[in-house]
DNA sequence: ATTTGAATTTAAATATTGTTTAGAATTTAG
DNA sequence: CTAAATTCTAAACAATATTTAAATTCAAAT
């Protein structure tokens, strides 16, 4: 799966551009509207994410000249924060889907998913460890049958942790995935995190063995 | 593949270069911010190492202006402990990866190795030695698929004898690679590291070979 | 066998990392 | 706009890892 990233901002592109490599897909950035339009139609993407804002041709154009030569590539278009004309205008000249920034990274992964139509998780949404299950289009989590109530960030945390069952993950993992791209998060803020699910998730079923582990030195682990 | 050291401390700058060049990196190495702009866009590298903190011109303005004149090579920035806004500030000019001080060689070395998409052992994340397995993405080990849990440093240590399996490494060596390189450490620590590796992969199965072998005189070895 | 330097082992001190609590700041919902 | 929930940090405390020092064992060379 090819992936070009057009967007101006070094730091959000490399960051966008390391973290799709490691999840196996190979991708292009550039750093120039006119650039990324050069290379949208030379080469052949499964999809392209688009800031909106750029130097040389903006976002709206490339995806408007796209479209007219009949390239229907699907295209993601990255908007600056509270700017929902831009949205609409950007949904307009033929983008699939659109991202508000700053976003995490998992949010770019599942519409990244979602437009290649790559199944998230074998066609399945419900993630499961044990006898936890956690459903990502409902956002229900439940163990034994009995729901848990979790906040955003803390669905978010388990949900990045049960993608990686059986792998240690470690706290900047865990920040760069879980938390904006540019959030300044305290590690100690994800050790905050993984003590409010675990009450939720471990020291409120006594007589079942802890989910989450610690491994003390590297991260944790669901699993 | 070329590497540039710009980093005015002599003694990180040298110890990081010789260590490169142990791996076949041919580096250049110099001691300020001016001179290293100036290499940066006469020659052409794989990767920069560039300390944040320079004289001449720091490491933040150099980054920049390397990207405002397009120049994308991939970036790994050194920053001084603790300060966090620095790594943003890094990531920010452009960067792509950074590394606080002091690091220990083997960490530099994963990340131009990273930078580089050299991949770090013939594309395999699992070291393997006899029964023993290492997989270094998980931090998983296991000796005849049976667990074994070690610490960030017996981890690290083990790491870089199966990477040299069948070299004998001497003390020194295993000092100047698994430590910081502003650890000041006493040859006896090593030792110690040895006796707990060898309880918890030898001692633990003891009707099999042991794989941690003394080499009196001269260092240790593995496999 | 004895000596000597190196290697191993143990215990103890020091340092680092992880957990938990409380509360301030921010966001969200009514 | 207000109240409640959520997010995040700071700090106290707990657990574990790291390092040193020193006693002991080992192995090579007289």
């Amino acid at each position: 799966m090819r992936v070009l990233i057009v967007e101006d901002e070094y730091k959000i592109a490399n960051s966008i551009k390391r973290g799709l490599e490691q999840e196996k897909f190979a991708t292009d950035a550039v750093y120039d509207g006119t650039e990324g339009y050069d290379m949208a139609v030379s080469e052949e993407y499964d999809v392209i994410i688009l800031d909106l804002m750029l130097p040389g041709m903006d976002g709206v154009a490339i995806c408007r000249k796209l479209r007219e030569a009949k390239n229907h590539t699907p295209i993601l278009m990255l908007t600056a924060k509270g700017s929902v004309s831009d949205k609409v205008e950007g949904l307009d000249a033929g983008a699939d889907d659109y991202l508000v920034k700053p976003f995490a990274f998992e949010e770019l992964l599942a519409r990244v998913r979602a437009l290649t139509r790559r199944p998230v998780n074998g066609g399945e949404v419900k993630l499961k460890v044990d006898d936890l299950v956690m459903n990502t289009n409902t956002y229900e989590v439940k163990r034994l049958g009995r729901e848990i109530i979790l906040s955003r960030k803390e669905f978010s945390l388990l949900e990045y942790l049960l993608r990686n069952s059986g792998k240690t993950i470690s706290k900047d993992q865990i920040i760069a995935h879980v938390w904006d791209y540019d959030a300044d998060i305290l590690p100690n803020t994800v050790e905050v995190y993984i003590g409010y699910l675990r009450r939720k998730i471990d020291d409120a079923f006594p007589d079942k063995e802890p989910l989450i582990q610690t491994v003390r030195g590297f991260g944790y682990k669901i699993g």
